[in-house]
RNA sequence: GGGCACAUAGCUCAGCUGGUUAGAGCGACCGCCUUACACGCGGUAGGUCAGAGGUUCAAAUCCUCUUGUGCCCACCA
């Protein structure tokens, strides 16, 4: 029921502006900055979200913990293609068609669904419990990233970096629009590849091998390997191109692959990416033979006209056949290119577009990278994104669609070219005035002075080009904002390694490039999700697992915890159902064991003194200062999940499972104020370690307790605690006390399940050969096991088992009657493998290379080791003997 | 074709700058509704650390190879 307290936790949050910093000049705090990845408008936050966000906000809230001023920025991304695809399937069930929609029309339905579902996500993105500042709230096509985007643009353009041409590129026929190189997925297809005879003019013919037929009609050419002994003799020979009856050159070139189908290839530079780059370097014609529409173009003779592709290429490889040029066709597996939204196969084919020159900001950010920034968590996804980095090449900018920022071009009224919007993009070329580079429609022409309708461009900007601005833009950029100066470049960056090369690269070289500094110092790349078969989790195969659903179930801390215990660096997750068990339980252990010290303190009316004097008060402290140091350790490393799972063995198992347990007994026994003081003490530190993770449930135990913590502010803005001041000595004197009271405990436990003592049952027990001090605490003994320790007495049978490599003794005091069989079996087992223990030992010891070898201390280690274990072997052999005779 | 990662208990994973008889959670088994908690407590079982070599006094940990799995990149026409 404590999740019932979420709402108000999040609004207190949000009023008391917790993890929001102070205006600029009030205090000179360090600044911990982070943007968040924002999320696209497409729909609701899955578990990818969840974290992309309970991470940071892991991160964020410790740094707020230990003195920094933090800031996250919150904020949505437009998401071009993904969102126009997912409004025009929306207007598709309504029974609209987008084309049926001018391009205003389109907008307004697009700026309004923007609108609901950014405040959707934003209302989630809350719900996680993340300290945002949501008065800073952008979005990539608000009025500031807008301006930003303009900036980066015209600046680009204006360096010469940004140019329009005819490229080949990859084309979505459904989107009706260009994509880049990482907007492509491949998938694995069995398809044919064709053997095809081209004869040779002269006599004799050549035979070519392919997958894609029908773009022989738009064949340039047939190219051959220059050593290619096979063909040497006909380079030069010109081919008639069957169906077509084009005279086309064989030619020789490098990069043609002797060994692939027959080493012959033809070549269509406006169908094929190495083809385009053998047409460039040979000086071939184009033919555009399949247009944006994915159907064949008037360029191939009639009969083909405007066929789809693939009833064109079942055509073309019938007509072939009827000449007899077919020679064979045969199984074949390629990878064909689909594009990333709508799974569509893409066609690559030569279009006008905006490219921008990559080169001097790739080597800039390659240059950066060889300076260790940004430093990447784990290390080794540094070396993928240098090695992507450097064989990169131009970035196609411009976009086909509706949504997005339009490019900032203009062309003048004036100028003599094919219009813009001209059907197709090849032929689009411009003379007379350049275009103008503006974010609004210009006046008049600066180049010929003359007014009147400038056109803009059409085109808008691929959606990661603002994206890949966020970091900046986001604060004001190119505004010299106070806040610019104050957190760019920001500290971390946490997102997926699926979107290195799309988002984080581009980042770091847009924010060198503007800005002269990598726009964050780490990245923190996460794993993606799967579900309990190791799946990516898709709608599709409905494997999706809602984090609001969690949330609902057992609250949002449980969700947080599960996910930031199972987050190491660069690896993936598995989020099934029961991966959120644990984490449920221990939320509600958190709230138990806290229930049970404010009760406790209720009993007793007074706020008393936390003073340790137990041996289990500074084992428990040395166990706190250690979880602490190894946290500080793994957070370092940016490792969520070993830090947590500390702090858990720490808190259940030594706190919770032992620490209480025995303060219960102490309670009982004897002064009050002394143990109270220590829980609460103990309690609110480790409230304040957890709070980061769970935060809702800690801020609650934290308020419901505040008069016995002296708390004057929330948890979250609390110091992160320091180790207590124990002592070496103490440290050790309470390392030895527990080693022997835990080893008694157990012991006597596990007699007592063995030998079949009923829970209820008090049984007698003997100690011999421990201190004073552990006598002192034989109550606590006593009630933890449900025993009474006896100094005299006469019993049948005295069951009796070693304590630390024989050191302590307990001793199981019995009448009769019990089945020692369990008991016997158990003591020869322990029997054997300390003899086994001993004689690897002695083995080592004889070994004259260890002995000389080794360093002295673990050599040491070993002689006590093996003293020890020879005790304890006495003794097991001992009670072996006596229970023997009792058959 | 190139590269990266991973392989530890039935499942999900820690441990890996080499050094006690390799750990946790979930699941399984036995016993307990003990007044914070059955979302719990106590106990038990379960692993030749993928395989083969090598380095070393000593290898889950370092090196090499093999096998298997996942992912990324690539102009296999």
């Amino acid at each position: 029921d404590f999740t019932a307290s979420e709402p108000k936790w999040l609004k207190i949050w949000e009023t008391s502006q917790t993890g929001t910093p102070p205006a600029a000049d009030s205090d000179k705090s360090p600044v911990f900055s982070m943007v968040i990845p924002p999320p696209n408008i497409t729909g609701s936050l899955h578990m990818g979200h969840a974290l992309d966000n309970v991470l940071p906000d892991y991160f964020v809230r410790h740094a707020l913990m230990t003195g920094k001023h933090t800031l996250r920025v919150p904020g949505t991304d437009h998401a071009g293609i993904a969102t126009q695809f997912v409004v025009e399937k929306n207007l598709k069930t309504k029974g609209i068609d987008r084309n049926s929609l001018s391009r205003q029309e389109f907008e307004v339905i697009l700026k309004d669904w923007a609108q609901t579902t950014k405040s959707d996500i934003l209302n989630q993105l809350v719900g996680l419990g993340c300290l945002f500042d949501f008065t800073r709230t952008r979005f990539t096509m608000d009025e500031m990233c807008s301006s930003a985007v303009f900036e980066a643009f015209s600046s680009l353009y204006k360096e010469g970096l940004i140019y329009k041409g005819p490229r080949i590129i990859t084309w979505c026929t459904r989107c009706g629009s260009a994509l880049s190189d990482l907007e492509l997925e491949w998938e694995e297809k069995t398809g044919s590849l064709w053997h095809i005879s081209y004869p040779i003019i002269g006599g004799d013919s050549i035979i070519v091998a392919t997958t894609r037929p029908e773009t022989m009609l738009g064949d340039s050419a047939v190219a051959v390997h220059p050593e290619d002994d096979r063909y040497k003799n006909l380079i030069g020979k010109k081919v008639t191109l069957p169906l077509v009856g084009r005279e086309i050159p064989i030619i020789a070139d490098y990069r043609v692959d002797k060994e692939f189908g027959t080493g012959a290839v033809k070549v269509t530079p406006a169908h094929d990416q190495l083809d385009w780059a053998i047409g460039q370097d040979h000086d071939l014609p184009l033919y555009q033979v399949i247009g944006e529409n994915g159907r064949m173009t008037d360029q191939v003779p009639n009969r083909y006209f405007d066929a789809t592709t693939s009833l064109a290429r079942t055509q073309v490889v019938k007509d072939l056949e009827a000449q007899g040029l077919l020679i064979k066709e045969e199984k074949h597996k390629n990878s064909v290119g689909v594009c990333y939204r709508c799974s569509n196969i893409v066609e690559p084919l030569v279009s006008n577009q905006w490219f921008l020159r990559i080169a001097p900001l790739r080597d800039a950010a390659l240059k950066a990278f060889e300076r260790g920034e940004p430093r990447f968590y784990p290390e080794n996804w540094g070396q993928i994104y240098y090695k992507w980095l450097s064989g990169l090449k131009d970035w196609c900018l411009s976009r086909q669609i509706i949504w997005g920022h339009r490019i900032p071009i203009w062309y003048c009224p004036g100028m003599t070219s094919t219009p813009p919007d001209a059907p197709s993009r090849i032929n689009d070329t411009i003379t007379g005035c350049p275009p103008i580079c503006s974010q609004k429609k210009p006046i008049s022409c600066p180049t010929c002075g003359k007014s009147g309708d400038f056109v803009q461009d059409t085109d808008v900007l691929d959606t990661w080009f603002s994206s890949g601005l966020w970091p900046m833009s986001v604060f004001g950029w190119p505004a010299k904002t106070v806040d610019f100066e104050r957190f760019y470049p920001t500290s971390l960056m946490v997102t997926g390694y699926d979107i290195l090369y799309l988002w984080v690269a581009r980042m770091v070289m847009f924010g060198l490039h503007f800005t002269g500094k990598v726009p964050f110092k780490n990245v923190y790349l996460h794993g993606l999700i799967r579900d309990n078969k190791g799946r990516k989790m898709s709608k599709s195969l409905g494997n999706v697992v809602d984090p609001r659903g969690i949330q609902k179930e057992m609250g949002t801390d449980v969700l947080r915890f599960a996910m930031l215990q199972g987050a190491h660096p660069g690896r993936d997750m598995i989020a099934s159902p029961d991966a959120f068990t644990g984490a449920k339980n221990f939320v509600t252990k958190v709230w138990n064991a806290s229930r049970f010290i404010k009760l406790e303190c209720e009993k007793a009316g007074s706020t008393p003194r936390s003073s340790l004097t137990h041996p289990s008060d500074f084992w428990i402290a040395s166990s706190i200062n250690a979880t602490i140091a190894y946290m500080d350790e793994q957070m370092r490393e940016l490792e969520s999940a070993n830090a947590l799972r500390r702090l858990y063995d720490s808190f259940w198992g030594d706190f919770c499972d032992w620490y209480l347990e025995i303060a219960k007994l102490r309670l009982a026994q004897g002064p009050r104020d002394a143990v109270l003081g220590n829980l609460t003490a103990l309690l609110e530190r480790y409230l304040k370690l957890l709070q980061p993770a769970v935060p809702f449930v800690t801020h609650e135990i934290y308020e419901n307790l505040k008069s016995l913590f002296h708390a004057d502010r929330p948890l979250a803005a609390c110091a992160w605690p320091e180790p207590l001041g124990v002592s070496t000595a103490q440290q050790e004197t309470a390392a030895a006390w527990w080693a022997t009271f835990c080893g008694i405990v157990t012991e006597i436990r596990t007699l007592r399940n063995d030998l079949g003592f009923a829970p209820k049952d008090t049984c007698n027990v003997s100690l011999s050969g421990i201190d004073d001090g552990t006598m002192k605490d034989a109550y606590l003994i006593e009630g933890l096991t449900h025993c009474k320790i006896v100094t005299d007495g006469v019993y049948g049978l005295a069951i009796r088992r070693p304590v630390l490599s024989g050191k302590a003794e307990v001793a199981l005091l019995i009448d009769s009657g019990r089945d020692l069989s369990k008991e016997k079996q158990k003591l020869s087992l322990e029997l054997t493998s300390t003899a086994g223990a001993i004689g690897r030992i002695q083995m080592n010891l004889a070994n004259t290379a260890f002995t000389e070898r080794a360093p002295k201390d673990i050599l040491q280690k070993e002689i006590d080791r093996l003293a020890g274990l020879e005790k304890k072997r006495a003794k097991l052999a001992d009670y072996l003997k006596q229970l023997d005779g009792v058959v």
